[in-house]
DNA sequence: CACTTCTGTCATGTC
DNA sequence: AAGACATGACAGAAG
């Protein structure tokens, strides 16, 4: 339980982080200062009551089918970690600027060469930055808004991306304009796809945008600019300076970069995208879901529309290239939207009834996404559609939100009954919940003009809803799941900062032996569908890079070590070790959940661990950060063999010592002319260090394995009351069927009459059943005759 | 202060 | 044979 705490208090940090940082660039905080409170004590910290509940929820999610803690399925911690590794990159900047111009292009090939069926339309290409078009809302709305943050989220900048004309939009919106394209907007559409291929970027990537393309191509002629101000606030991070079309050239692909989109790369605002980006991934960039795109098409086109065009912003920043695949995003999406699908099933059938009683539901879409495209909301209705299609289980939030903007969109939209139903519902989607987060911006008012949401009786608090009951549910999960995640970034600035040569590495990755099954399948599933190139080839366990050890060795010169104490500070979190380490986003984490635990380097960038730990673990942190302590407090903090190891002058880590393979070590201890002493102790550390994780999984071996005994009782002693329950039935129809029996040898016995009519008298006769079914009567002195000799065989009256 | 639990360590055995 | 791993037992720390 400890640990678990811990773990919700420091996701729920890290998730208050992400949404800062979301939050941050879509000004979600104006919003909520006037409207919606809960979002904003959200965002701002989560109060007592919110971890308290989130902390049930986590647990009941992960391990409410009653594995011990220490049992966890990873499988669960898997799929929430890689998804959620994506969403803590967001405040590092990975994405080259270049990719995205890449991706802006790629789309509208596509649809020219496939697209004949599609109603998107394609593309325009000629640089005019039609790709706001696209994207619609981005283009004229971007430049209103005035910015806030610092952030560049620039991908909505027209100038920016340089790319679609709105007037291919607008005519490919109506559909197919393939033939509309010039050879020359062909040509410049295949350099760009090459030139995103050499990025890695597939075409295929850009479907989704492409899509959107086609429903928006129509709305675009009607988005108004209050539509594109709208989307301004949501992207929000977007301060485009108006006159920055100056466009760069990418040294690596000779690509046409706005000046916006260069500075991304170093910005943080990069986050933002990142995070649509992720959004994006969410929808299925397969055929299933085009359907639905150009399905959904027609409703964008409304007049109510101003708001969803900016919904598709959303789309834009998903084709992004980048290192990883977005088809892996959205398995990842998937892979926690299956998770939380059991969760709300009850919530989807609810949004399902609701959808059927709404009028304003037209649409006659089969799967949910139709419904959600019925509430006349495009783009948020278009994401969750698309959400739905791959997920089937994501309703209620997707529902939620068209709903709730509707009101603001659609008076009589947001008269439906649906809406009340928002803050009843659970949904937990995580998609629903950046939805939320994204949209907000779109759909809220801009803080100066009037908000029909808050002012509408009607609607409850959107957020409140949303985020106390589906994102507290589903985040929690996050947190769990994020709470390492986040530090991955950070961990390769620190990286940077740090020598590596002190023998600390961060991409400590799968130690060799990995202990227990759960463990190893969890390792192969991280391997395999882990993007972190931090895998080690150490084969270091959860040791991972004590950072702090790592900055004591830049000094010191290097005696890393781990530092128990550490476990005894945040005991509980690296209780069950198998739950973390192997996850693919752990290696490069380098969380150390079984041995060392340098709490340094277990943690080295988890600002949330902070307040889930003890002072002393604060300390430690400050310590990373630069400050120093006392060298005193570094060894109260260190283990026996990590002072034995700096009183030695050990010129590496103790990590190293343990994690490291054989020939490594052996390599590693040739490469320093050591004393034996040093080279004894130094196999000490190993051989403990060994051992220490052995031990721990043997215990945990244990305890499941007690666990599972116990299971096998109860399971017996249900079969034990089943079968008692069956013999004493078994018994009553015996019984029951002896009453029978008796019952009918009286009736025959007394209808039995001699030669003279007289019947038998009871007391000298009886009934007897013969072998061949055939009845006598006996007397009963030769009944009892042959009880004693059975050979003989009754030969009265056969009846 | 006794007890329990957790964790690290050692010794030993197995693979 | 060496190394890694597993496990029982013990001791110490902490609650």
């Amino acid at each position: 339980m400890l640990y678990l705490k811990k773990y919700f208090t420091e996701g729920l940090i890290q998730f208050t982080i992400l949404l800062s940082l979301i939050g941050v660039r879509v000004d979600v905080d104006t919003y909520l200062n006037s409207q919606l409170p809960p979002l904003r004590e959200i965002i701002l910290g989560p109060s007592s009551a919110y971890t308290q509940t989130q902390f049930h929820n986590l647990r009941n999610t992960l391990d409410g089918y009653g594995i011990h803690p220490k049992s966890v399925d990873l499988d669960h911690f898997f799929a929430i970690r890689r998804l959620l590794n994506q969403v803590h990159s967001l405040d590092h900047l990975r994405v080259p600027s270049t990719e995205l111009n890449a991706w802006l292009v790629h789309r509208d090939p596509e649809t020219v060469v496939s697209a004949a069926s599609q109603s998107s339309p394609s593309i325009a290409l000629d640089n005019g930055g039609s790709l706001e078009d696209v994207n619609s809302p981005e283009p004229s709305a971007m430049r209103g808004a005035g910015s806030t943050s610092e952030s560049t989220y620039s991908l909505s900048g027209e100038d920016s991306l340089g790319a679609v004309a709105p007037e291919a939009n607008q005519e490919q919106g109506n559909g197919d304009s393939v033939d509309e394209l010039s050879k020359e907007d062909i040509d410049l559409i295949d350099i760009l796809w090459r030139q995103d291929i050499d990025l890695g970027a597939g075409r295929e990537v850009f479907n989704y945008s492409s899509r959107q393309k086609d429903g928006e191509g129509d709305k675009q002629n009607e988005v108004n600019e209050e539509a594109g101000v709208r989307e301004e606030d949501w992207r929000n991070g977007i301060n485009l300076q108006e006159g920055q079309g100056i466009t760069l050239v990418d040294g690596e692909t000779g690509e046409s970069i706005p000046e916006e989109l260069s500075r991304l790369g170093t910005q943080t605002s990069m986050s933002l995208q990142e995070c649509l980006r992720l959004l994006e991934a969410t929808f299925p960039f397969g055929e299933e879901s085009e359907f639905q795109a150009t399905d959904a098409a027609p409703q964008l086109r409304g007049p109510e529309e101003n708001a969803p065009s900016t919904s598709q912003g959303l789309s834009l920043p998903a084709p992004l290239p980048q290192s990883d695949a977005p088809l892996d995003l959205e398995q990842q999406w998937q892979d926690i939207m299956a998770i939380m699908e059991l969760q709300e099933m009850d919530v989807n059938n609810t949004a399902e009834n609701t959808n059927l009683n709404n009028p304003n539901n037209t649409h006659t879409n089969t799967n949910e996404s139709g419904t959600m495209a019925s509430f006349g909301v495009s783009q948020s209705s278009l994401i969750n559609q698309d959400v739905s299609l791959h997920q089937a289980s994501l309703p209620s939030c997707s529902q939620d939100l068209p709903s709730l903007f509707n009101s603001d969109l659609d008076p009589s939209v947001g008269q439906r009954p649906t809406l009340p139903r928002l803050s009843s519902s659970n949904s937990t989607n995580v998609n629903s919940t950046f939805g939320v987060t994204n949209l907000t911006g779109l759909f809220l008012p801009p803080l100066n003009s009037t908000n029909n949401l808050t002012s509408s009786p009607v609607l409850p608090d959107p957020f409140v809803s949303l985020l106390e009951e589906s994102m507290i549910d589903e985040i929690s999960l996050l947190d769990l799941a994020m709470e390492e995640g986040f530090s991955q970034a950070q961990a390769s600035q620190l990286e940077d900062e740090l020598d590596s040569d002190s023998g600390l590495s961060l991409d400590s990755g799968h130690s060799p032996a990995s202990p227990s099954n759960s463990e190893t399948s969890c390792s192969s599933a991280a391997s395999s569908s882990s993007t972190s190139a931090t895998f080690s080839e150490e084969g270091a366990v959860g040791y991972s890079t004590d950072s702090e050890v790592a900055t004591a060795e830049t000094e010191e010169g290097a005696v890393g070590g781990y530092q128990p104490e550490y476990s005894k500070l945040c005991r509980m979190s690296y209780q069950d070790p198998s739950h973390f380490h192997n996850l693919p986003q752990l290696d490069s984490i380098n969380h150390n959940h079984t041995y060392n635990l340098p709490a340094a380097s277990s943690y080295p960038e988890q600002p949330q661990l902070l307040g889930s730990c003890s002072k002393k673990y604060r300390d430690k942190h400050l310590q990373q950060t630069k400050v120093h302590p006392p060298r005193e407090f570094i060894d109260k903090q260190s283990s026996r063999d990590e002072r034995r190891a700096r009183a030695m002058k050990i010129p590496f880590s103790n990590e190293k010592i343990v994690n490291l393979p054989v020939e490594e070590f052996n390599e590693l201890l040739s490469k320093h002319h050591l004393s034996e002493a040093q080279l004894s102790l130094i196999r000490d550390i190993r051989r403990r260090g060994k051992n220490k994780m052995a031990a721990q999984n043997c215990r945990k071996r244990k305890l499941d394995t007690i666990i599972k005994l116990e299971q096998g009782v109860q399971d017996l002693r249900r079969d034990k009351s089943r079968l008692l329950k069956e013999k004493m039935e078994c018994l009553r129809c015996i019984r029951q069927m002896k009453q029978k029996v008796q019952t009918l040898y009286q009736e025959v016995f007394s209808q039995l009459r001699d030669e003279e009519g007289r019947p038998y008298p009871a007391s000298e006769y009886c009934l007897q059943y013969s072998a061949d079914g055939s009845v006598l009567i006996t007397p009963r002195s030769m009944t009892l005759e042959q009880s004693r000799k059975p050979d003989k065989k009754p030969k009265d009256k056969k009846k």
